[in-house]
DNA sequence: AAATGTATGACCGAAAACGGCTAGACGCAA
DNA sequence: TTGCGTCTAGCCGTTTTCGGTCATACATTT
């Protein structure tokens, strides 16, 4: 596992990858990060596939970009998988909600249980976690901190209405 | 589900048992007892099934049986299935340890689950749990008392010399 | 009446806690 | 040295707990 930190204009993000593709992208203060395991692994701010991570970052944060182009290598459960796989279905600037989600792959009910995978997200922005919102129109939560999830909804909704 | 209280030798015992057969033997102080889930049982004192389970669990404590002879309805999951059977396979005056019959039913290292597993079997005596100690030869724990487990081994060791 | 707020229960994966264990390591005492 | 307690760490099914939920029901506001 090779990683870099990035400043961004959101804050600064940790972007790791192994042989496979990007695995993480997170902040420092992110909910569930193992800081621990993280000194198993190598910093190489050069890095090709982190630079170009980064600079696609940027440029979606700078409203120039709506999709990214990295290979991403995710580690989970078989239902993590699953859910982050649907993540990956909602278009820019639109927003879902747990339990529709939940119905999409096929577990009506397991709204909770989405909801908890979804906190587990390891690549933040990228898998878009923060496009999903409870069913009344709440924020309801993001790992990387809900001021950063209200932002990150609004560039996207301002974007699009250009 | 039907039952009966029976006052044997070595205290009261309530016996269930479902069309299929025996499901349950405990004591009164009996550990994981759902004493809730016993009201929706009946009393049949009368019924033939368990009438003859008590005449024979009397017959065992007077040291005049070794085998029992009643249908089973053991409940649990896989692994308390394959436990409960392997108990059966001990002999009458003989013993065993955790960390032997979990090797017996091929995982060497359940020793531990298969104890748990041990602790709920829901018939007492006729699967005979009590037969278990451990490996240093301890009597280690008896969801219906250690005093009680203390005896059955007991009037079994006594049975067997004769 | 419609619009908010608060409470309640049921939903189901994941993670953590819990043992009816055991082998090995130690200290201590005959 | 042998033997016996105590402690430790590792074992792995089960049980319990914990949520980035949601629909419903009521109470309280406008």
């Amino acid at each position: 596992m090779i990683y870099l930190e990035h400043h961004s204009k959101i804050g600064q993000m940790t972007i790791a990858a192994s042989e496979f593709g990007i695995c993480s992208i997170r902040f420092p203060e992110h909910a569930h990060f193992d800081v621990a395991q993280m000194q198993t692994w190598q910093h190489q701010p050069e890095h090709a596939l982190l630079r170009r991570t980064a600079r696609q970052l940027d440029e979606y944060l700078q409203g120039e970009r709506q999709q990214f182009d990295v290979p991403l290598d995710l580690r989970g459960t078989a239902f993590q998988q699953t859910v982050w796989q649907a993540l990956q279905t909602i278009p820019y600037g639109a927003t879902s909600h747990y339990g529709a989600l939940a119905e999409q792959i096929g577990k009506p009910k397991a709204a909770r249980p989405l909801g908890a995978a979804n906190g587990r997200n390891p690549i933040s922005i990228i898998v878009p976690c923060h496009r999903v919102i409870g069913a009344n129109g709440d924020l309801v939560g993001y790992a990387g901190g809900l001021e950063r999830k209200r932002t990150l909804l609004a560039l996207e909704a301002q974007m699009l209405k250009k």
